[in-house]
DNA sequence: CTAGAATAGCGAACACTGATCGCAATTATG
DNA sequence: CATAATTGCGATCAGTGTTCGCTATTCTAG
């Protein structure tokens, strides 16, 4: 009977005895996020991912206990791609918005990020950095820490949102072109039938193009709405 | 050769001509949240929506062209049970509330949403009426119509996020009990070895018990900041 | 140094999944 | 009535996550 564990960042990455692992959990991380990067997130399966590393795919359950951790994996990687050293500490809001675009950048580079579940609970050690930073911006904020912590997630949401329509509008490939005019289509015609009056008149004016100013914009609005001054 | 229609609300419910099809698309959508409802949104496979319909799964796809269109079709069913009659249409900023109170009812009435993709554009029917009556609620305000529509976006991702925190802690199975107590396990290593002061510092006030009043705060905060005053 | 225990790698298989094909039954249209 | 379009669906396919049982390796205890 072994010791259940629930998290993958609370089990040991390898055994006391017994036999050393070929791989890391890193490299595996890598290699699934290098598929999804390049073929999708439905191109990394439990079988591509151990070919990519010259093994079985019943290997893989010696590091992970399921897809879905495999997955935990990548995003946390990626995680890690954010770089703190930018952060001066004097000003919340400047060093909020750095990581907000650092963030977007980061959804930019990999866009099945949205694909993934948004998890609040079970942060990789990678996001509890992210959110140790954030945190960290506010410091001098005189909030109670859930106000803080409820702008941390209300700010990472805001990011995924604008990023998730970013990448919308972006896709160039022919299905993506297929989808934006089967959108268009049925928006038009809905507005033609006049029954969404509002619709029609939001839509008359032209769109912003969404890019990091956008984020940064609107991330400003909603962290002055939410934090006060 | 068939046209290729790429989205369902395109396509037409029915043929013109041929045998009359012996469900309807809301029927089948109301099997699927019945079935998502009670065993999670993983236990809807075409299989089994099809025996719950009495029939076999190849027939659903005279319905449906892939089993993501049948969840898109679930969603928009939930979408259906919102109430735009509680609107006085005097006030904005209550309206939105009223808006965000009610979908986060659905969110907890269907937690299983919170595993679908958050799709901003080829909305349904119902999610565009949805659309249609948030922006009647902001018809007073002076923005620009891609501004409000920008606003809708924060407005629905913050109400998923905190539906989402909502349900994660509500959780009262086994299996939730156990995540959360992993994920408390996990934290407070992390806040004991000293690396995470902020962390360490926010996990010390207690947390605010979720609940609609709380939705109701932050999206207050959060609009007045984004719409301005 | 040796015996035993714990661990890693993995071929083969299992249960299921979404999806397709071709045919028979049905129904509106000309 | 004949034709053409459409539906229902049994059978089937390729592919998925996951498990089992075995062998090979490597650390620890004596």
């Amino acid at each position: 009977m072994e010791t259940e564990h629930t998290s993958i960042w609370l089990r040991p990455a390898r055994g006391a005895r017994g036999r050393a692992p070929e791989h890391t959990r890193d490299g595996i991380a890598a290699v699934g996020v290098r598929l999804a990067d390049s073929v999708g997130l439905g191109a990394v399966t439990m079988r591509s991912v151990a070919e990519a590393l010259g093994g079985g795919s019943a290997s893989l359950y010696r590091y992970v206990q399921s897809r879905d951790e495999l997955v935990a994996l990548m995003v946390d990687q990626v995680n890690g791609e954010i770089d703190y050293s930018v952060l001066a500490g004097t000003d919340w809001l400047a060093d909020l918005l750095a990581l907000g675009r650092q963030s977007r950048a980061v959804y930019l580079r990999h866009p099945w990020l949205l694909a993934t579940p948004a998890a609040t609970g079970n942060l990789g050690p990678r996001a509890v950095d992210y959110l140790e930073h954030a945190l960290g911006a506010m410091q001098d904020l005189e909030l109670d820490g859930h106000r803080k912590l409820e702008a941390v997630g209300v700010f990472t949401a805001v990011v995924r949102l604008l990023a998730g329509t970013e990448i919308e509008q972006r896709g160039t490939g022919p299905v993506d072109r297929r989808r934006q005019l089967a959108a268009a289509a049925h928006l038009a015609g809905l507005v033609g039938a006049g029954a969404h009056p509002h619709l029609a008149a939001a839509l008359a004016t032209p769109p912003a193009e969404p890019d990091a100013d956008q984020v940064e914009r609107v991330l400003t609005r909603v962290l002055r709405g939410l934090l006060g001054t």
